[in-house]
DNA sequence: CACCATAATCGCACCCAGTGCCATTTAGCC
DNA sequence: GGCTAAATGGCACTGGGTGCGATTATGGTG
């Protein structure tokens, strides 16, 4: 259980991701300083640094439990399930157990992962270790089927294709709100990337 | 012809690029300081953002010829080629015209991009731009078979996995030399991404 | 050659992200 | 209640990067 310790830290955490969203949408991202954002918050701007390592870190603070989710969906592989198959099932499990559209900070990371260079890098670079980590796990899940080289190119060729693939979609901000326009092409892109991968039909998603 | 101003411009560039390549490689990348390398170049601190807009922007110096010789790749392609084709031979193009491994520059620029976040990031964005370049020009150049949103997600899909597969494998500080190694890699990455998309054998490369 | 527009240089003051240090407070635990 | 460990936050400081404005060098033109 979470000692009042914990609770206190979260709820200070949690109070320092709502000041900042608050202030990115209502001033811009560059325009807000951290020193902004801690007075909003109510603590000093010394002490923002305990909770947050750099200002773009604050648009991205669930990102260890999504990489952590996709891990388990490769752990908890099916038997007849090939590499192909986990990927689709961890990216489901992704996508899917977030309110991701609904939330406001995820729009807004959004609109600022298009518009500000800073939070497009820190973005890739999370993209990117999260892409290495699942490409060794899936070689450690498919031993016989897959070097840790190859694993790693599948899983960066899946993930570069739905990037990419969401990157042109999003690119138009009438579409942005449409999650069937989203799905469609997510399906294209896992299409593009897996093709020879997959096994057997794959389920609609 | 390049007027006397722009060979003192481009002769003060490459001052300093030398300069701080002898200076990253002594003192290591966070420990330089643009005022060091100014002065090792001998001009003013603040000309220096006259010629690169960052600090990382020196260890890219050239991306913008090798994203343009993809894109000639691309447009120059035969009239039996597939979109996987003209893919491999524009990444044929951008690894062989450089030194690369020869280059002084460019070994320390894949030491940095492992061991610099900052570094990393700006790799990144680079290649997530080449990418989406590079995919654009593929859909123009098969508009019967591939739209934009499929045309990016085969870029993001054959970029990611090339990037990837070399990622794991220059991970191993023994291997990075081994030429053999790197087109071994190479090709078991390509392969991967772009199994169900080659038209013919591929020749050995 | 003289002259002017343009572009490079660079010093200065400035802003902000991020760090190290240290004193003070606060929670956890016996 | 009293000790330990962690959180807080003030302060000074470094370094990347910008805006401004003065000075100087270059290219083109009559």
């Amino acid at each position: 259980m979470p000692s009042l310790r914990d609770r206190k830290r979260a709820r200070t955490r949690q109070a320092l991701i709502d000041a900042a969203t608050e202030l990115f949408e209502r001033d811009g991202y560059d325009e807000t300083t951290i020193a902004d954002i801690a007075a909003a918050a109510e603590i000093g701007t010394r002490t923002f640094f305990g909770h947050f390592a750099s200002k773009e870190e604050l648009l991205f603070p669930e990102s260890d439990a999504r990489v952590r989710a996709a891990l388990d969906a490769i752990a908890s592989r099916g038997p007849d399930e090939g590499p192909a198959e986990v990927l689709l099932r961890a990216l489901r499990r992704v996508g899917d157990d977030s309110d991701e559209m609904a939330s406001r900070l995820a729009a807004l990371r959004l609109r600022l992962i298009r518009t500000v260079p800073a939070v497009r890098g820190r973005a890739l670079q999370i993209q990117f270790e999260a892409q290495h980590e699942i490409g060794r796990r899936l070689a450690a899940a498919f031993p016989e089927e897959l070097d840790e080289v190859s694993a790693v190119a599948l899983t960066g060729a899946f993930v570069g294709a739905v990037a990419g693939a969401l990157q042109v979609l999003l690119a138009d901000p009438d579409q942005i709100g449409d999650p069937a326009a989203v799905r469609a092409a997510v399906r294209r892109a896992t299409d593009v990337a897996l093709k020879p991968w997959l096994r057997a039909a794959q389920p609609p998603g």
